[in-house]
DNA sequence: GTCTATACTGTGATAGAC
DNA sequence: GTCTATCACAGTATAGAC
């Protein structure tokens, strides 16, 4: 059977307990259509492969998703949940008195870190984005401006309290520095480098970017 | 008859004279190839689709190209190669005594004029090399390195000229920057303000993003 | 739950008329 | 040069055994 959309909240069952075999077979299949995704892109991906990458035969999909394009959007809608969730949390569990730059720093890291290491499904939303069709992308879009949001009061807030440069306007420039951000998962591979390298590199270059030289 | 990679240098034939009916046909081939490939992304791009937006039939497109990977490695090589020589134009018209800041900021701005304005092939080609299939890919990275090259100088000078932030890797830093510019081909369109003023905060962003306060 | 066999549809490519 | 007709194959999806 199938048809059953986002069933099992995100990141739920961290200790493993009580997973049905169907449900952890269920994972590894939206897990392998992330990474091909990501690999091939939207149009790219075939069912084939995804099953190959899950070590299980094409039919055997339709037993948990009725058709390719389900299996699909509940990555993209999925990875774009997660994605949102986990920045949220790390900005969350900001101290109460941080600075506008600080929650900043804060949503840089997380992001990266999602995109590049925590889920494969975050890193194929981010790479497939621009080339969904409507049906998928009116869906997960819902999810991504709830997550837009969180960006835009951010660049708000520096701005509301005096660390944004004058001559910038905060919508632009926080389309402009997410791309910095987003961009990564087309060159950034383990081989590339430290991760965290990368973070604390990015971090500065935001910063410095779009901060008032005095600010903090 | 088909087959015959890059037989019109780059930007030839300004002033449109002497220009066959074929070969103007190929060029509308090749431009709707370009527009179909940012919309839909490499596999998602049909031979009907892209013979659809230059007017003509699908079979049409065997007279000027023996395959559609051929047209798609035609628009992905040439539009490489017109940005970077877009670009190399620019900095090669700046003062001799130029800063490597000053060069920075030229670069910013042919980059995205190029891919956002000049030519849909650049446009296509950003996004798409993430999921070009080798065969394609090996024959426009050759171009690419070759682009990659002159963005790794501007910024070894920059460091050279003790510009560049001392905390700051220059390979790492350039690889981050361009993403600012490369990301804008999934969000920027006309409808979202004027190109000048993108370009003018994205040159602000960077600039501050990797310089040093006094630095010009 | 997952498989093999197979039906159906879409798309790259060729043949050949005009 | 561009068309209509058509072939051949690839890929989604279904049927039904195990």
């Amino acid at each position: 059977m199938a048809t059953r959309l986002y069933p099992v909240p995100p990141r739920a069952n961290p200790d493993n307990e009580r997973v049905t075999k169907s449900e952890r077979t269920r994972e590894r299949l939206i897990e392998a259509a992330a990474t091909t995704l990501s690999r091939l892109g939207y149009a790219g991906t075939r069912l084939v492969d995804v099953a190959d990458e899950a070590g299980i035969q094409a039919p055997a999909i339709y037993y948990y998703f009725s058709s390719r394009e389900l299996l699909i959007e509940e990555v993209v809608t999925v990875g774009t949940i997660r994605l949102r969730e986990f920045v949220k949390s790390a900005l969350d569990a900001a101290p109460a008195n941080a600075t506008a730059l600080e929650r900043l720093d804060i949503a840089v890291e997380a992001h990266l870190r999602q995109l590049m290491a925590e889920s494969g499904f975050a890193h194929a939303v981010i790479r497939n984005v621009g080339q969904l069709p409507d049906a998928i992308r009116s869906r997960q879009i819902v999810e991504e401006r709830k997550y837009a949001k969180i960006w835009r009061e951010l660049f708000q807030d520096a701005k509301n309290e005096g660390s944004l440069r004058a001559d910038l306007d905060p919508e632009l420039s926080q389309l402009l520095i997410i791309g910095i951000l987003n961009w990564a998962t087309e060159w950034w591979t383990p081989r590339r480098g430290s991760l965290d390298t990368v973070i604390a590199t990015a971090q500065s270059i935001v910063r410095h970017g779009i901060a008032l030289p005095n600010a903090t």
